[in-house]
DNA sequence: CGTTGTCATGTGAGCGTTAACAATGCAGTG
DNA sequence: CACTGCATTGTTAACGCTCACATGACAACG
């Protein structure tokens, strides 16, 4: 052991490595990279002297003999959120054990000249490949657009995008909780909206409308949020002003959370009056009141997901899957119960 | 304009655009470095050819020469914490203000070997400087004796940690919110802590605990969390036991939200009977039942400080300060309120 | 005993850039 | 007109590594 960690005053390179061991640096270089035409006693030799300066190699040399970074970038627009943030984390840990680095570049605005421009931020930093977090509209259409030498995968952005990439299947989580509404008894169901340049607000809706649709039940209006609470908070005053709305189907937890305060400020009982579904399952949702009902995704399994496709198209494998589906699952809770008794003469 | 993109089926390279301008490679290193010593007239031409061989530079080959990466690596270890994933957002934005890539490594566990590990995994890729996102102690601990031949920043790992760094001012918070809490005319307050092994939860019980003092107010038992809003639903149930208590000061907003969703599942009145504070104003506080009275602390402001504190010390700037102090702010919403009479023969 | 093959190691070139220095041209000066 | 000085450009040598190939040793083979 030790720690020299300098030879005259510099890091040592490979050629002090060799000295110190009695080889050439080629040798040095063969035991670096596992190549079995080493004698043992001749590994552990150079492995000493490893050790023995604190040797690192330097990634920069290595890189640009072998072309290759060992780096992917990810592009992402807001990680603050939960979703996001949640799969930037599954990427990195499947990145680590892939045997990768992790570049991150966030998003300026949502235009494409800014997704162009952090892809080619990354690009300049060598990366094998990117993954993008972004989920709207614009920014996937940009990334359809988006020159790039290394392969693109996108995360959590809707299913129908152009790009190969991973995601939940937005529109069967809000069948499912659309379906489980009406089960209850419901006469229709009311819908709070993401955002319509986001693609899992588009997908959620049209598969909350698909359900109404096939069940003969009424469609009403949809009031849209921008998936804050604030926002949702908004859309429960809105929907106070009607009578009849006996359950709402948010897209996504936050807004139903100000939704569900909207409607305990008024008075009205969850779920005797009025039932509320969720979209998410944040690790806050059980501890709403009432503990929300909702339609849980893996955003890390995600993450993981897509870095899989991505090394998987990298490495040039065969075979390679261009789109992978991830099942959401409904989660039932007491925000839910079954609809009111018709008010009389209704 | 253009984009070959290729000479003979590879990347352009600086000789390519030499050749293409009729200069040779230096003149082109020169334009790119914006060296004044080029006639208007031939930076132009060279730029022209950049553009149309769509030429990047090789950043491995300039890192190699200059021993320059321009890029920085981040250690955290939950990036789905709303407060980790926060200050990461605000890290990255100043990062590219400030000219520098941002690499990630997220820790297995919170030992030192683990952190020792991610550092020199940074190290690896040749980063300049390294931030710590690790507020736990035995992370810090650890970070104090973290081999680096690169400077090492922590961010948001309390006030009193051995290594520089960027923090928010828990104590003053703590201590404001249990002063507010005592002006309103509780008897004394309640605590529900973080772990024990986060700096932030040990600052925010030591702020609670001097006001207190100070106040010749009885020092109740804390009931400890996990920061989840499980556990402060666990600690709301167990605090229902103690008639007495009329304020709460919870150690952050989620174990708050438990807190809340106890005490309104046993009936208790919020703040009529109890008041509760928490403390990092997330975005959803405003919207819990009832609005969160809450320390605001700005995490995005904390990354940045800390990367501007680690850039300092990278380019070895003079007279560089080695830890900030960021001031956190009472935010008063509906979930507190003057003290109830007190029972009779109480 | 020469030939062939295989293992272990060394040698030299080259990856694409910047740094240091050299060279050129041209204006101004005595 | 030679001489200095400055602006502009070119030439060459690193940077630290891997790749392709060369070399040497030694066993196996006919």
């Amino acid at each position: 052991m030790g720690a020299a960690n300098t030879v005259n005053g510099r890091q040592p390179v490979m050629a002090d490595v060799a000295r110190l061991a009695g080889v050439s640096h080629q040798t040095v270089s063969r035991v670096l990279n596992d190549n079995p035409h080493v004698k043992e006693e001749t590994r552990e030799r150079v492995l000493l002297a490893i050790r023995e300066l604190d040797y690192r190699p330097n990634s920069a040399a290595r890189t640009l003999v072998t072309r290759r970074s060992q780096t992917l970038g990810v592009v992402s627009f807001d990680t603050t959120l939960y979703g996001p943030a949640s799969m930037l984390y599954g990427i990195e840990q499947a990145a680590r054990s892939a045997g990768y680095f992790v570049s991150i570049a966030s998003l300026r605005s949502l235009d494409g000249r800014s997704v162009q421009e952090a892809v080619d931020r990354l690009r300049d930093q060598a990366v094998e490949g990117v993954l993008v977090i972004a989920p709207q509209t614009s920014a996937v259409g940009a990334l359809a657009q988006v020159r790039s030498a290394v392969p693109v995968v996108a995360v959590g952005s809707g299913s129908q995008a152009r790009v190969p990439g991973a995601a939940v299947d937005n529109e069967a989580g809000a069948r499912a909780a659309t379906q489980y509404l009406l089960h209850l008894g419901h006469r229709t169901v009311h819908h709070v909206a993401g955002p319509s340049n986001w693609l899992d607000a588009q997908a959620r809706r049209a598969g909350w409308r698909s359900v109404l649709a096939d069940a003969g039940a009424p469609v009403p209006e949809v009031v849209s949020g921008d998936w804050s609470a604030r926002s949702g908070y908004e859309a429960g005053l809105h929907l106070l002003e009607n009578p009849e709305v006996t359950a709402v189907f948010c897209a996504n937890d936050h807004m139903a959370l100000g939704v569900l305060r909207a409607l305990n400020e008024a008075g009205r009982g969850i779920p005797g009056d009025i039932s509320v579904v969720g979209f998410d399952d944040i690790p806050e949702a059980s501890y709403f009141t009432p503990p929300l009902t909702t339609v849980r995704q893996d955003f890390g399994e995600l993450g993981r997901r897509g870095l899989e496709l991505l090394v998987a198209q990298v490495e040039g494998e065969a075979g390679t899957k261009e789109r992978v589906l991830v099942a959401p699952e409904l989660v039932i809770r007491g925000s839910t119960a079954a609809a009111p008794p018709a008010p009389a003469g209704g």
